[in-house]
DNA sequence: AAACCGATTGACTGGTCAGTCAGCCAGACC
DNA sequence: GGTCTGGCTGACTGACCAGTCAATCGGTTT
């Protein structure tokens, strides 16, 4: 054989299971027999790549909240996009990445973002990257006048990031609805809601 | 004796422990045994007064949602107040509510609220109520030409209540500071940004 | 073909708790 | 003094499950 098919990769088929059943029963109540059975792999080789059921999580929120965090920091290191736009591209990010992977969505915010007891605790040096990284786009649109400087930029980042959870959480608790337009129209109405304000102009 | 001293009561006295033992450790890791040592009563008292342990948390969250509910019922259906004044109110109950017993705040937000996968999932509907009440004052600002209508309701609860969330969560877990000062400007502050928005008038 | 080795398997164990229950005790009432 | 009642006690049990490990498998190297 010219080249020798590599082996399926089983490590990713686990975690991509985690992902599932995560997802569909939350953290606490999945054994680790659930997600070996869903994977469709042994019990004990769950172990082989992981080093505890925690480690699987931990990966799968790294995994992507370094994304974020590079998505983020990218928006605001354009020199082109004024700060407005920065902000439209964040939360278009995070609004995309629910649209195309939904259950890890869930499961990163559910499990640890939103959980900041359990895992959220050990993940809380990186969320807060987050959080600063959005104030500081925000203090830079202060500094250039596009934003008011009466409301402090720490406060503001948190309000709009806890607005773009809290849409999120509606989605996936099927509170709000969920369409590809609705998807989009959040994209804009978060950022204009924050920059413009409800009251009419 | 001419009153004869009601005993303790015992039932308060577990619940009261509960508030302190979930706000230290999270609710997934207290044991029952946890709640009744930090009550100073016997194991199984806990099980006198309550179906189990979760029914504990249940109580607690009942009990205090309940109050919120009423509080943003009422703003709503104040005939003086302003939209905006009304949204204001609202912010200003969560916040004193915090204030005024952080640990029993953070125990609702962490454990109930925003663990929609666990316990909020039961109270769902409670919560969701929450959110249609602080819709219906946005609706009605709108009606009355006070809010902007390109901007739909229920979205703009959402993203109230989200970042008036995330402030407490902020609060909770140490993220920005929390002095009594913090709390009165996050009142209007939070308020401002939702209906003015970040640009400059 | 024999030795080697990492991937894979799944039965088993040790520890942890939620919830049970048989009974104790202190005051009320006879 | 005796009995009754219900708040109260805490040792005990049954279930559950994360993590271990000894054994097997299949491919590669010598």
């Amino acid at each position: 054989m010219a080249s020798k098919a590599p082996p399926i990769d089983k490590r990713r088929q686990i975690l991509d299971a985690a992902i599932r059943v995560f997802a569909r029963q939350g953290f606490h109540s999945t054994r680790v027999a659930d997600i070996a059975d869903e994977a469709g792999v042994a019990y004990g080789l769950v172990y082989h790549y992981f080093k505890s059921k925690d480690e699987v999580l931990n990966e799968l929120f790294t995994e992507r909240w370094s994304l974020l965090l590079t998505a983020i920091e990218e928006a605001d290191a354009s020199p082109t996009l004024e700060p407005r736009a920065k902000l439209e591209a964040v939360a278009g990010f995070i609004v995309d990445s629910y649209r195309h992977e939904p259950e890890l969505m869930k499961v990163i915010i559910v499990e640890v973002t939103r959980a900041a007891n359990s895992f959220g605790r050990t993940h809380l040096p990186e969320i807060r990257r987050a959080y600063d990284s959005i104030a500081k786009i925000v203090a830079d649109g202060q500094q250039s006048n596009a934003f008011r400087r009466d409301v402090d930029a720490t406060f503001a980042s948190m309000s709009f990031y806890g607005a773009i959870e809290q849409l999120l959480s509606g989605w996936i608790f099927e509170l709000i609805p969920a369409s590809d337009a609705d998807f989009e129209e959040a994209k804009t109405l978060v950022t204009a809601t924050i920059c413009d304000g409800l009251e009419p102009r």
